[in-house]
RNA sequence: UCCUCAGUAGCUCAAUGGCAGAGCAACCGGCUGUUAACCGGUAGGUUGUAGGUUCGAGUCCUACCUGAGGAGCCA
């Protein structure tokens, strides 16, 4: 008989070979319940989703200390792993030996019942302690895993675009502005504006907005890449689905056109699904059973269906055919609405749809311009429940073009000419796409407030923890 | 930033303008295998904040704060 420490997971996915030996475990109480001659410990040492159930009767010494330990409180249990085929719980541990680690205090807030995520929300630090939230991150930290995976076998390279970053003005959003000016004490030029030439960098910078524009640079040089990475807005946006601080995809591939680009977004989600769900089946099961009801019946269907595809303006027809009326106009020219949005991902598809070839107007000034010169080569993957997933396109590699697409936005053309230059010495076609991944797990996981899938969220006047 | 709704015990929620209430948690006790255990008892409140109306405000009015849902912007 061997006296071993092991991993409440171990127990869980080797439980034939250890089941009859003695063994050692550590963990945190998450519930207790205890009579005059025995007592039940649901333990959570943090490896898996699921308790491990500790059994302790009179005959330990400390059989009336260990029956009045507060949620929490961590402990050592040494007992003989045994099989409980009738019980809920496949296995569970007999003690012969349980000692306090470390106390912890009946006021604590998590109680055995469950809670609303607003409440949880407040007590961010604790929450990793609750099932769902135990459940989000582990989800968060494989599906991540699973996306490099996803580009690491396929020869991608990891490129770490910059976070602080002069390059401003790709109409993606506020940039927060990084500075080591002294506020109190800001230096002028003589017409009154402030003078970044006396800042860190000698210029105006700020908090990267998106990773694309560099990863163009190893694009042209590497073929296929990824970026990675923390992304920054400063909107004032308070939505559920909006963030100060997310991380953010971008894949950019040189030799590849919209179709190339939409087949790679297709093949990821469904690798990312499919990876994630079969590391993770108690997690899924628990989102499907009290988070979003139906939730695996629909993510087995995104991974057994191919994407829709509809051009911009085929979706304008489709709306205007709609037998519902829409609050905002629908018409060629205007961007879709949420509410236009929807009713494509959840009511005409029922599945994940890419949208493309938008009208340029409504779209950035990098991506190429159809032939028909009033589209660009965009394109939207919209999901039901949470809109806008992936936004992409083709990117405009005719210097001439896209020089004087630049010059129309009315932008500076002395923080483009390395963009351009790339477009001069063997610019080939390129595309590529973001993916939100906070989006990515709050569909995955039917959690339905992006702050929920953030270890510490970062929303406007929001920066707890 | 705009619209709508909400804020009462640690948590989830009741209370016609007229006595501040329940379940769970906590605490004390009971119970021989529990599964959000069960049974009995005890304690727990400046009703988000600041004003106002009223004989009387948790309830009505104003402003602000916080949260939720929706919208704009986007990922």
């Amino acid at each position: 008989m061997n006296v071993s420490l092991v991993k409440v997971k171990e127990i869980y996915r080797q439980a034939e070979e250890l089941v009859g030996q003695e063994v050692t475990v550590q963990g945190w109480i998450r519930t207790l319940r205890a009579s005059k001659t025995t007592g039940f410990i649901e333990l959570n040492d943090g490896t898996f989703f699921r308790n491990l159930q500790i059994v302790f009767g009179q005959d330990m010494s400390n059989f009336e200390e260990i029956s009045k330990l507060p949620i929490a409180t961590a402990i050592t249990v040494r007992g003989l792993l045994v099989a409980t085929p009738e019980a809920k719980q496949p296995v569970e541990v007999q003690a012969r030996a349980i000692v306090v680690e470390a106390p912890s205090h009946s006021d604590y807030p998590l109680q055995k019942k469950r809670h609303s995520p607003e409440y949880l929300r407040e007590i961010a630090h604790l929450r990793p302690r609750s099932n769902l939230f135990s459940a989000v991150f582990r989800v968060r930290s494989v599906a991540a895993y699973a996306l490099h995976r996803f580009f690491q076998e396929r020869g991608f390279l990891y490129v770490h675009a910059p976070i602080i970053t002069g390059s401003d003005a790709e109409g993606a959003g506020e940039m927060f502005r990084v500075t080591t000016l002294d506020l109190l004490n800001i230096p002028r030029t003589p017409d009154n504006q402030v003078d970044f030439s006396q800042d860190f960098f000698g210029k105006k910078v700020g908090l990267s907005v998106s990773g694309q524009l560099e990863a163009e640079i190893f694009a042209l040089a590497f073929r296929n890449v990824y970026t990675f990475a923390p992304t920054f807005r400063a909107e004032n946006s308070n939505t559920a689905r909006h963030a100060a601080e997310f991380w953010m995809l971008e894949p950019e591939m040189a030799f590849a056109d919209l179709q190339d680009n939409m087949r790679v977004v297709e093949d990821m989600l469904k690798y990312v699904l499919t990876y994630t769900m079969k590391e993770l089946p108690e997690e899924f099961a628990f989102f499907s059973q009290f988070v979003d009801p139906g939730l695996l019946e629909r993510l087995d269907n995104v991974i057994n269906s191919d994407f829709g595809h509809v051009t911009y303006t085929e979706a304008i027809e489709l709306l205007k055919q709609a037998d519902q009326s829409f609050v905002y106009p629908v018409e060629w020219g205007i961007d879709l609405q949420t509410e236009h949005e929807r009713y494509l991902a959840e009511k005409v598809f029922q599945k994940p749809v890419f949208v493309t070839d938008y009208p340029k107007d409504i779209k950035a000034f990098y991506m190429r311009l159809n032939d028909d010169g009033r589209t660009v080569a965009a394109m939207d993957l919209l999901v039901p429940g949470v809109g806008e997933l992936v936004g992409g396109s083709q990117r405009e590699e005719r210097y001439d073009f896209l020089k004087k697409r630049i010059e129309e936005m009315g932008f500076d053309m002395d923080d483009y000419w390395w963009y351009l230059e790339l477009r001069k010495y063997g610019g080939v076609k390129h595309s590529g796409f973001g993916l939100g991944f906070e989006r990515l797990l709050m569909y995955m996981t039917g959690v339905s407030n992006i702050r929920d899938v953030i270890p510490c969220p970062r929303t406007p006047g929001n920066c707890e923890f």
